[in-house]
DNA sequence: CTTGACCTTCCCATACTGGGAAACACCATC
DNA sequence: GATGGTGTTTCCCAGTATGGGAAGGTCAAG
């Protein structure tokens, strides 16, 4: 199938088909015609990819995760662990947006949202308390 | 005083200053020697804007914060907006990771995590349940 | 006058995705 | 066979925000 087709079966773009293509993440047999061609299995790892992306994990993760699901003889502690530090670092990510977020809502909190020009929004960014 | 200077005394880096400059969120005036030259205002406004980059306020926005700012007479309500905005951004942005963090943490739970092939976060990417 | 620290601009890189242009391939219809 | 529509190719550019580094100019101290 060409490369619409294979979008279309496996939920991921042909621009990012392409693009996983030139960064080496997959690859393709071409047609006499220079038209990629895929089959039920190269749609199988783009789906494996956009669950992969699904789940937040970054290229290079993907990149060696694809490498432990063709090998057949994995020990499903390498992905194990790769998931549990994947999870760690969402949950970082995840804790530190949420913090900011926090302290902004209670700078909001305490400024009035009326007319007048006072706002300890703005006073914070100027750094008041530097 | 150089770049440099106010790189220091404001805690942008030099890299980010001019890049700041070339976006049109900042200006300098120039030496005759083709330096840029900054007073301690120009590092007032740096110092701004990094506050607004650790409360993670993208640059479009900390462009508006830098306009309400200069306006003596804004409303507090406007910056009050902006702000809750933005907690909304951030607030919604943390839980999807943490929601995609819990569930790869669940799958992970499940996986043995030994020398055995089998593991459910795999059977996962590779999309079982489609 | 040399050396070293600082400054300039310009290009490249990160990670990921999309938009769009120009050219070529294919297929169906007239 | 000409035409048109759709698909595909490559290539360039865009964004977020930051940094690295090269090649060269400037300045102050020794």
């Amino acid at each position: 199938m060409n490369i619409g087709e294979a979008a279309a079966g496996s939920g991921v773009s042909a621009k990012m088909i392409r693009h996983y293509e030139a960064i080496g993440l997959i690859e393709a047999t071409r047609r006499p015609n220079g038209y990629r061609s895929y089959g039920p299995q190269d749609v199988a790892v783009l789906r494996f990819i956009r669950h992969a992306r699904d789940l937040a994990f970054p290229l290079e993760d993907i990149r060696r995760l694809l490498a432990l699901w063709r090998d057949r003889s994995r020990a499903s502690a390498d992905v194990k662990q790769m998931a549990l530090d994947h999870v760690a670092a969402l949950e970082s990510k995840a804790a530190s947006l949420q913090a900011v977020a926090d302290s902004l809502r209670h700078l909001a909190q305490h400024c009035n949202g009326d007319d007048r020009p006072d706002c300890p929004i703005i006073a914070e960014l100027e750094g008041i308390r530097e």
